[in-house]
DNA sequence: TCATTAACGGCCG
DNA sequence: CGGCCGTTAATGA
């Protein structure tokens, strides 16, 4: 159904949409990872993330997006597809099995709220961090041999900002696995040299 | 003890 | 120059 649509590239914090502004369209990640935030008292709040191969946006197939949400992309580049809603249902007769795939991103978006809930409740800050690597490594990761490569890499602000912590605590944790040798990264990439290794220095 | 925050300096596009 | 990263010191739960 996004066959056809154009690729729309975002720089990081670009604005793809928000409650007052929704333009009425739901998009497709095709590369890198969109979040989607709430400013309270100043502070940015996140609400959820998107990445690569996920759908975006399905709230508004139903109904209205919630008041002060914001969607912007957290990685540089983020690349999206749009499709308007008024297209979808038109078209959504002649192809049903594309409901079936805005419930399964609904579902998608569900568990992930309830893992970054078990993350937040159970692990400590570091423990967060490494979860959110390995999760997001199993999900994003493209498999080389026995490594995984994660491009493009969120910056070290958004991966505090998704794990619940702050920006210096991620640079250590993440230059604490580099010495350990488990992982490798620059500002364009993150490799993970061992996956299982990793995934053993916290539960769940 | 663990984590957050400010602050500063360095690096890169 | 602006944005991002690495490190340290201060603070406090």
């Amino acid at each position: 159904m996004f066959r056809a649509a154009p690729e729309i590239t975002l720089k990081r914090r670009q604005l793809l949409f928000d409650s007052k502004r929704s333009g009425q369209s739901i998009f497709m990640v095709t590369s890198g990872l969109v979040k989607s935030t709430i400013i309270i008292d100043g502070r940015e709040m996140l609400h959820d993330y998107h990445l690569s191969g996920e759908l975006l946006g399905c709230e508004l197939v139903f109904g209205e997006l919630s008041p002060g949400i914001s969607v912007t992309a957290a990685t540089n580049p983020t690349k999206v597809k749009r499709l308007p809603i008024a297209y979808l249902k038109d078209t959504l007769g002649s192809q049903p099995e594309f409901f079936e795939e805005i419930g399964r991103s609904l579902v998608v978006s569900l568990q992930r709220s309830k893992e970054r809930l078990v993350r937040l409740a159970m692990l400590n800050a570091e423990q967060r961090v490494i979860h959110f690597l390995v999760t997001h490594t199993r999900k994003a990761g493209k498999q080389v041999g026995f490594e995984y490569v994660v491009k493009p890499l969120p910056t070290h602000q958004e991966l505090g900002h998704i794990a619940g912590t702050g920006r210096q605590t991620v640079t250590t944790v993440l230059n604490e696995l580099r010495r350990k040798g488990l992982i490798h990264f620059n500002r364009q990439y993150l490799l993970v040299r061992d996956l299982d290794s990793l995934t053993q220095l916290c539960p769940h």
